[in-house]
RNA sequence: GGAGUAGUAGCUCAGCUGGUUAGAGUACCUGCCUGUCACGCAGGGUGUCGAGGGUUCGAGUCCCUUCUAUUCCGCCA
């Protein structure tokens, strides 16, 4: 037998009983007349001691180094005051080793398990290693404990775990997709799924009513540190259910997942926020509600003076002006403030004004600015409205309206990190009232769906066709936003043949092109299909949260590096000749190479 | 595609304005040690300074190119 007990579940209970333990050696202490091993499996730490009373088990305890795998066989005995170690859960008791046996050496490893820096690169590396370290035993537990509260929920509610396919079809619009040759089929490709969306769909018109599946994604797009190529969604579906129900649904799903997982309880409902209030007080379409500052228009007082810096955006439709207070900045050092305007010209801003609050009793000599002698009619208008007090400084962006809304969205949850202004630990919102389309060729005026091609409108059939306006036109959709981190969005679909091929039209898809690339789904639309919404949520990106890590690196056992790589495989790798002849394939240069 | 940061011993890092034989902690190896728990003590080995090129009497240090990791912009319904 290797195993009685994980390492870590021998406690005093267990005192005077004969255990069979099994793990690696943590740490080994050799005092030369009696050796001290630390044995560790996924459970935790005990403390074996080995006696010299007997010559071969003597030796054996020796010869062992770091990361040997033991089986150990002995007695759990209480240890006596003063040789009791508070720190550890088995630190009561020690198991005084009757026998060992090495079940598998080990080269010295890299890194050691407890230091406190090993970079990244090490880490993947040799990342079977590094999932050895507790931090991330805790967060992989984590990640199972998130998935198996999703599947309690959904099964408790009637939803059923159905699988949809990996080698699928590439669609057009959204994100590149991962293409597989086929052999079968020379010449073409499956595409790997960027969300089952369409199949999720179809099991709707199947009649599966309630569906769910914690399934692999597929993207291939630049990496971040909150984005890898593939990745895991809860992707959930219902029939029947109107959008605050599937809402409802998912908010009660997410309260269960944070109360049982992080002890954390949220119990208000979430709060709504439009689109469009998002993006005029936070810049953002996932606004950070722990941090208090919102953005203020302002453009309304300065179209009619000299500084053209203001004047222009504030005259044109598609400009911005917009004031950022930060309460208390005016200590901010004038280096501090042109680390910011680096900060925001990083987002296409052109500078950072500001606007230090000294005296507001002093009127505009109680102001320090290099830009209030250009509004001096103005400024205390501006002051009044954006609510300035005595230390306060505010800043200023002023531009197209996007590069206003990304550099002061972005200043603002800088700022707010940096001062530390967080008000509250959590904050859960719902993002309601997407516009349904974006302009994305402003020539053009060629149109892209914001959240997907099969998103119900709020407008009918009618209204889509004749819209005078397409972009003002909102949409079903919603997305779940924690402390500025989109979890997941979902939406009301489109269930009518009609509505469906009015939006493709809009998207400016040919009836060939839709026919061609799902055309399966406009067909089933025809044979019956129910009101249907879902809801996706990124399963990385919960566990990320709930395990306070920065990264979704940190909470997918392997995961892929920046340039998407993985550097425990060296995957992706070359393949054989023969391989690529089975496929038709051949290599042509490098697109670098050509250039 | 673009901007920033980093790359020196197995690991984590120091190494200033260019100057003799590149250091520290830790790991590792050897010896000693019967109560440690990051055990202790003594001794020991150690490097393609990411790679390539250049400037210089001389480069870890300066310049150029490049690779890798990472953060961000673009991109990601």
């Amino acid at each position: 037998m290797m195993r009685t007990h994980y390492c870590g579940q021998v406690t005093e209970t267990l005192e005077n009983q004969n255990v069979t333990i099994s793990g690696w050696v943590h740490r080994r202490r050799d005092h030369g007349g009696v050796i001290f091993i630390d044995l560790r499996d996924r459970e935790g730490l005990v403390q074996v001691v080995v006696n010299p009373d007997d010559a071969e088990k003597f030796a054996k305890a020796e010869k062992v180094r770091s990361e040997y795998v033991l089986t150990v066989q002995g007695k759990v005995c209480g240890r006596t005051d003063g040789t009791i170690n508070p720190k550890m859960a088995t630190g009561k008791i020690e198991i005084v080793a009757d026998s060992i046996e090495i079940l598998s050496t080990s080269a010295p490893i890299p890194f050691q398990l407890d230091d406190k820096v090993i970079s990244e690169e090490i880490r993947l590396t040799y990342r079977f290693l590094d999932l050895r370290r507790d931090e991330m035993q805790q967060v992989l537990r984590t990640r199972f404990d998130v998935t198996r509260t999703m599947r309690r929920f959904l099964d408790d509610n009637g939803f059923m775990d159905i699988e949809t396919p990996i080698l699928t079809k590439s669609t057009p619009e959204g994100a590149r997709d991962y293409l597989v040759p086929s052999r079968t089929h020379q010449n073409k490709f499956f595409a790997l799924p960027q969300s089952p969306q369409l199949f999720k769909q179809l099991l709707m018109m199947s009649g599966f009513d309630r569906y769910y599946q914690i399934t692999r994604c597929f993207r291939d797009e630049d990496l971040r540190a909150d984005r890898q190529p593939e990745f895991t969604q809860l992707d959930i579906e219902t029939s029947f259910m109107t959008e605050p129900e599937v809402m409802g649904y998912m908010e009660k799903l997410t309260k269960k997942i944070f109360g049982e997982v992080g002890d954390i309880h949220f119990t208000e409902d979430f709060p709504q926020i439009t689109y469009a209030d998002a993006i005029r007080d936070y810049g953002i379409d996932r606004p950070d509600l722990r941090i208090d500052m919102k953005l203020v228009d302002v453009a309304d007082l300065l179209q009619n003076i000299d500084f053209k810096v203001f004047a222009a955006p504030a005259k044109d439709p598609k400009g911005r002006v917009a004031a950022l207070r930060v309460p208390q900045g005016a200590k901010m050092t004038r280096k501090e403030i042109d680390d910011y305007t680096k900060f925001v010209s990083i987002y296409g801003a052109k500078g950072l004004a500001y606007i230090k609050v000294n005296d507001l009793s002093a009127g505009i000599e109680g102001l320090q600015s290099p830009i209030v002698k250009f509004f001096p009619d103005q400024v205390m208008a501006i002051m009044e409205r954006v609510g300035a007090e005595d230390g306060d400084i505010v800043f200023f962006g002023a531009d197209k309206a996007k590069i206003v809304n990304e550099a002061l969205g972005a200043l603002r949850c800088k700022i707010g990190e940096d001062l530390d202004m967080f008000t509250k630990e959590w904050a859960p919102v719902w993002v309601v009232d997407f516009p349904m389309f974006e302009v994305i060729d402003e020539e053009t005026g060629a149109l892209t769906a914001i959240h997907h091609p099969f998103t119900q409108p709020k407008a009918t059939t009618q209204e889509i066709l004749v819209h005078k306006n397409p972009e003002d036109m909102l949409s079903m959709a919603y997305d779940m936003v924690i402390n500025g981190l989109e979890v997941g969005g979902g939406s009301v679909r489109i269930h009518d043949t009609d509505m469906q091929a009015a939006v493709l039209k809009m998207l400016g898809i040919s009836d060939e092109e839709a026919q061609e690339k799902f055309g399966f789904l406009l067909n089933a639309l025809k044979y019956g299909c129910p009101p249907h919404a879902g809801m996706a949520f990124g399963l990385d990106r919960l566990v990320m949260i709930l395990a306070k890590r920065d990264s979704i690196r940190d909470v997918i056992a392997f995961p892929k590096t920046q340039s998407a790589a993985c550097m425990l495989t060296e995957a992706p790798g070359l393949v054989a000749n023969d391989q690529l002849e089975d496929l038709a394939l051949r290599f042509r240069k490098p697109v670098k190479d050509a250039k």
